[in-house]
DNA sequence: TTGAATGCAAAAAATTTGCATATTG
DNA sequence: CAATATGCAAATTTTTTGCATTCAA
């Protein structure tokens, strides 16, 4: 795989950044002073650093992934429905969890591909067991 | 609110499908032996039945959202990133989890709005502890 | 009757792909 | 030099919106 000057950029701006989108990530690189960089070159070489094992994606929402170094990758999100804060947590906050499930269904649990949604310390969570919104 | 023949025939598909996309149900209508649906008449009509209470969506992937009738809402999902199976699991699964989240940042935990995702008793999860993929 | 709901077509937003050109190793 | 990357534009995919028409209450 070679080092180009975009992946240099690239990885720059996602550990700028900590959590990114692709677009984000554009943006941010746009601004690092060098030229623009094409979108497509951007969603290619994310695919590519996360193939390598440079960078690791999570979902906080269901709309675009947002990419982070491997290296920060040990902790799960916790997104606020309703202010949309993002809480980090050390993964181990799951460790009942993901054995429940092992046990339970044999299922091995990756608790930080998704974020969890809830509500925050600071937001009012509704008090009707969640309609499922 | 009004009850219209398309809304009965959607609540219909939904029921039928389990866990249903916006684009599954245009099809399962479709199928139901009546004219087919406008794809905007479904996605504003899930989102009004959504308002009332009717059906609630959960996020089995990182694309279309999946509806299912609010009644059969009490369960969590698992999806196995290797071959996609979904596997149901009682919410009680993640009451530890939910408990420790509480505790530790005061977050009130919807599990069942995001699913879960790993690898199944039948797929093999990477040994490495996950790359992140 | 009349405001709510539908259908259709066009607009958005987010990714992906084809291909000629430029670049790294 | 040769294979890999890039940029650009066009094609996809998914969801949203405007508006004239239809329909449930």
């Amino acid at each position: 795989m070679r080092l180009t000057r975009q992946r240099e950029r690239i990885i720059d701006a996602v550990r700028g950044l900590g959590h990114a989108t692709p677009d984000g990530l554009a943006a941010a690189v746009a601004r690092d002073g060098g030229p623009a960089l094409s979108l497509s070159t951007i969603y290619r070489n994310l695919e590519a650093l996360e193939e390598v094992g440079v960078v690791s994606h999570t979902h906080l929402d269901h709309r675009s992934p947002t990419y982070h170094l491997s290296d920060h990758a040990d902790h799960l999100h916790l997104v606020c429905l309703s202010c949309g804060i993002v809480i980090e947590s050390p993964v181990t906050t799951a460790d009942p969890f993901v054995g429940n499930l092992l046990a339970a269904h044999g299922f091995v649990a990756d608790v930080k591909h998704m974020a969890i949604h809830g509500w925050c310390a600071a937001c009012p969570a509704p008090t009707t067991p969640f309609s499922g919104r």
